[in-house]
DNA sequence: CGTACCCTTGAGGGTAGTCAAGTGGAGTGG
DNA sequence: CCACTCCACTTGACTACCCTCAAGGGTACG
């Protein structure tokens, strides 16, 4: 399947790559629609390919042995993911499960050695990606460990903005669909407590709830309850 | 300075490296001593060097703007660690404190790409090393997502046994000094938490305390309770 | 022998988890 | 277009785990 280049030139991940490379790369990926709600790959599943995400959004999820699930990251467009075996797993560690409509390129992991090494920029580039995986992990470790759950909530819908926020009249709109559960399982709490919290933001002018929806009305509020503002 | 091949000959890191290539890696490597209590780099610091602990025990800890402390992580002997330009920080993100008398390699970063170049072998191990950091810290979110403390406290106190345990006659000893206030670090508790789950645990017979010490009576009843088991 | 420091134990209270019941919006099918 | 159903969400009551604070004992070390 042949891939244009134009659609993947704009990534910072490949900038500054050469036409002719960018090609070879591109030849041996192949394109994927996955409805929302549909699973990209399963959680202990064999590693076979690794992807990019180019457009929509991806939940990422772990499962315990008792049924309990957490969401270990949200997948961005431009994002790499499931590059298990870059980690020398021959599994996925996790559930890619789309949150919306998405696209995303895959590779077999087979070529993962050439890919790194026809662009070094691209070792170095995952190498940082992982680096800043772990360093958000110690993040959550240390907020779990220490915070309150309105700031780690405040936190989380704080980054969401950032990562996913889209500008609209009334607020910054969380641009997919995310329920109270998801941000419970993002910051290690029950639904319960999420909404109650988001209800009582909603009450002071915060934000603006709905099912599977949220719009973030005052920003800078946010910003504040998650650095720790004393009210 | 010189520094003999023998003593890291052993390591699994390098046991394929040939004698030469090995020498060369050395030739650029100093060895230091860390009394107990002394700091190898604390957090923020400028990162100039990367290291590989020979022998001791290290506690690389975060502390939070508000003063609260986490232990990120136990270095032990064989691991490497601080290298934060791998990942291409500029600083350390921690700060390593020797919890015993220990000894480590240390390398100027600078010699990071060639370290890693020279031994592609050493480029693939860290990335795994990394991979199993992330792997790790994922399970320690997941754990204080959904599991109580006791059973958290279980866990690390059944992986400590597993890395640093020394048979004695009556029991696996955890071989440097651990206090209770660095258990509550690991496992997102508080000392006094910590104190009581061990107190109940002595009374049961798995484990026997002390001041910095810990000993476990029955490692067998010890991984039931990491499991979950219900009592 | 004195003095830190680590640990233990108790009492009390608060944050957040559990369980139960009910509301309301979105999508579906008649 | 309307009724029905499903499911996300809300809210309340209760509970409990664990944190906080306080006081005291034990152990290592100078």
């Amino acid at each position: 399947m042949k891939i244009d280049r134009t659609v993947v030139r704009s990534l910072a991940l490949f900038d500054k790559m050469a036409d002719a490379d960018l090609d070879r790369l591109l030849s041996h990926a192949t394109s994927r629609r996955i409805p929302q709600g549909e699973a990209v790959f399963e959680q202990g599943q064999e590693a076979t390919s690794f992807f990019l995400l180019l457009h929509g959004r991806l939940k990422v999820t772990q499962v315990t042995e008792d049924g309990q699930q957490i969401i270990v990251r949200i997948v961005h467009p431009g994002d790499l993911f499931g590059f298990a075996k870059a980690l020398r797993r021959s599994d996925y560690p996790g559930t890619a499960i789309a949150a919306a409509e998405s696209v995303a390129l895959s590779w077999p992991t087979e070529i993962w050695p050439d890919f790194v090494e026809q662009n070094p920029r691209l070792a170095v580039t995952t190498m940082q990606t992982i680096g800043q995986r772990l360093e958000e992990a110690h993040t959550r470790i240390r907020e779990m460990s220490t915070q309150e759950v309105e700031r780690r909530v405040a936190h989380v819908v704080w980054r969401l903005c950032q990562q996913a926020g889209k500008r609209e009249p009334n607020g910054i709109r969380i641009d997919f669909q995310i329920s109270r559960q998801d941000i419970a399982e993002m910051t290690g709490t029950t639904l319960f407590t999420v909404s109650r919290i988001l209800s009582a933001w909603e009450a002071r002018g915060l934000v603006e709830g709905g099912r599977q929806k949220l719009l973030v009305r005052d920003p800078e509020g946010l910003s504040q309850l998650a650095e720790g503002a004393k009210e």
